[in-house]
DNA sequence: TCCTATTTAGGAATAATTATCATTTAATAA
DNA sequence: TTATTAAATGATAATTATTCCTAAATAGGA
């Protein structure tokens, strides 16, 4: 079922199927801990342990570009990757690297009519992102693979 | 003037003054570029040649833990500073590495004002930030220095 | 002025990412 | 199915951003 739904999508943005890249995808929307490159290629290695670093970065600037994926900024200096393409926004732990979904359509819609109405003059908008700085104070849900995200309404 | 405003900055916060202090304080509040490390460094060096790159990062890591700037994050795998501490939002462009700071305190307000309203459980929120991607329209403005702030209101 | 803890310079070391290129592979069509 | 071809991969080198290290310099207080 994931690995139909990843074949698709490659196909779907022009791209060669290839197991390196249906690896990459499928990892990488089965993990909600916005991993770096790094974190994907590790894991992808447990299963299919040839895959070069190289690769993975190459394919996830592939995927960027063809908005299959997206990137996502930390205060660190490395680059982490988040599958999800339908609006939401992020929670930053201060502490921690934790970087979680933060689902939010009202927020989302607020933030949206806001800036139809007002226009930033000498700036077109394409995109809005909200970093949400913080702590998780559910120390539960530490670290676990898997459910690192908050929807809301 | 600028110069007795940065040693009170270091002096408030329990540094030393050196000159390369002063000098990446000075730089930066001078700059609205949101420039990276190697960028303040450079322009540094212009009046000051001696300065170590190494210096530089130490003294603005020391700056950010003392709250004296901010991190300002990137897509690409850099880090920029931002001399203003008075609660802000970004421009980023998508092209060009431009990135400007957008003053709005109407909407600085509706968000606070959101998120007193609506908590989201497990997550004690600190600080608010908008990434408001797209391009600048203005071609005037082009990485003319000193003039890439927005306000509004 | 002198003393001492900090700070700096300079370079080496590390980490993240990109580039190169020979080899392999996926998609296409005969 | 096989041949063809453009594209993708692996391995490694190169680049870039950042941190680490240590001796020398220096700020600020006694």
């Amino acid at each position: 079922m994931c690995e139909k739904e990843a074949r698709n999508t490659l196909i779907r943005h022009g791209l060669k199927v290839t197991p390196q890249r249906l690896a990459v995808l499928e990892t990488l929307r089965n993990m909600d801990s916005h991993p770096a490159t790094e974190h994907i290629a590790g894991f992808i290695r447990k299963n299919y342990p040839h895959i070069a670093t190289g690769t993975v970065y190459k394919i996830l600037n592939t995927f960027v570009e063809k908005g299959i994926v997206k990137r996502v900024t930390s205060d660190r200096d490395i680059m982490r990757f988040d599958a999800r393409t339908e609006p939401h926004h992020h929670l930053y732990c201060a502490q921690s690297e934790q970087i979680a979904d933060y689902f939010d359509d009202e927020l989302t819609r607020m933030l949206e009519d806001y800036f139809k109405k007002k226009q930033i003059p000498g700036f077109r908008l394409e995109e809005i992102r909200l970093q949400l700085v913080g702590n998780f104070t559910d120390t539960g849900t530490d670290n676990k693979e898997g459910n690192n995200s908050h929807h809301h309404e």
